[in-house]
DNA sequence: AGTTTATGTCAGTATTGTTGACATTCCAAG
DNA sequence: CTTGGAATGTCAACAATACTGACATAAACT
């Protein structure tokens, strides 16, 4: 970017070309799933040595849990997007098996307030240190630079709303 | 940027830290789910007017074909990922709504050879304005530069096998 | 006391993925 | 030419995850 050239207008707008859009939607699919394959595969195993049926939903459960311990339910409802039977489900799963532990909120009692157990922060440690590896494999390759266009673009790409949830999870909800 | 700081070594990983991951996983979550809404959406009021049951799988299948026409069962199952088994009950539904045509090869007969219908062609196109469009807005929104980064740091996270994938696309397969 | 809110549960359905079994077609070795 | 294997595609059954709708419970608010 030193010695910047005299860009014209058609240059400058050369990434917004429908071709460029297309690719940029398939590179979005494509890094989704290699974004999602560790965790997928570290699920597969965790489910075959414990006889659990966890997936992408217990992990994002698992992970939003972590971030923000002691969240209500209706609170991590709204992060993920999901129907409350949906989610129930999977917290079910996660409370029965140990992995999440669900407190009568004290100030409202009707409130829950999840929290993982060591076993559960076990496991989230094992999906979070693979997705942040390939995460990071990624950023050290492309460098700060291309790391922030990323992240600029992403936050562009999102609905508002959650672009609002994100931002307040970022300064610590 | 300007009047460009002295970076110490700690400062220019700084974007590596565990917390910057965890936003960048947490950026890539969010936006995905604003990138697939549009196409949801659409296809919500597709099934509706047609009495079609299409979703996501259904549309990855029609983006692909239309990309690459003529393009195998085959090898629409490995850019895509899935079970020959899955992608023929989402290529049956299409094939029989008559948005998608099955030709059988004439050099190998055992392959069949897809193609879009104008029907299909429609669809294909409704779906695709539309994440054009959110493409296009953050793309403009975030500028060319923070562009050429999210596409670096996108490729760098696909699989390797993907990444081939990926790239003998953009040449035109 | 009555209403609203937060949560949990049950039943039913849809989408999308999986495996297993099988049919068809091609090709190559005997 | 035939036979056996490999490639390709189809059908059937099942599992995970989402959805809607209805309802129960308990706590908070008014």
């Amino acid at each position: 970017m030193e010695h910047a050239p005299y860009i014209n207008r058609a240059d400058s707008l050369l990434y917004l070309t429908d071709e460029q859009l297309r690719q940029g939607i398939e590179a979005m699919f494509f890094a989704y799933r290699g974004f999602t394959s560790d965790p997928d595969r570290i699920l597969s195993d965790f489910n075959e040595t414990h006889g659990a049926n966890y997936g992408r939903a217990h992990h994002r459960a698992i992970h939003f849990i972590n971030c923000a311990p002691g969240t209500t339910v209706n609170n991590l409802l709204n992060i993920l997007g999901v129907t409350k039977q949906s989610l129930n489900r999977v917290l079910r799963a996660l409370i029965e098996d140990g992995l999440v532990e669900s407190r009568v909120g004290r100030m409202d009692r009707r409130e829950r307030h999840l929290h993982l157990t060591p076993e559960g922060r076990a496991l989230e440690q094992r999906l979070s240190d693979a997705q942040r590896a390939r995460m990071r494999d990624a950023y050290r390759q492309a460098g700060p630079q291309a790391v922030a266009g990323f992240r600029t673009v992403l936050e562009a790409m999102m609905d508002p709303n959650m672009r609002h949830a994100f931002t307040q999870i970022q300064d610590g909800s």
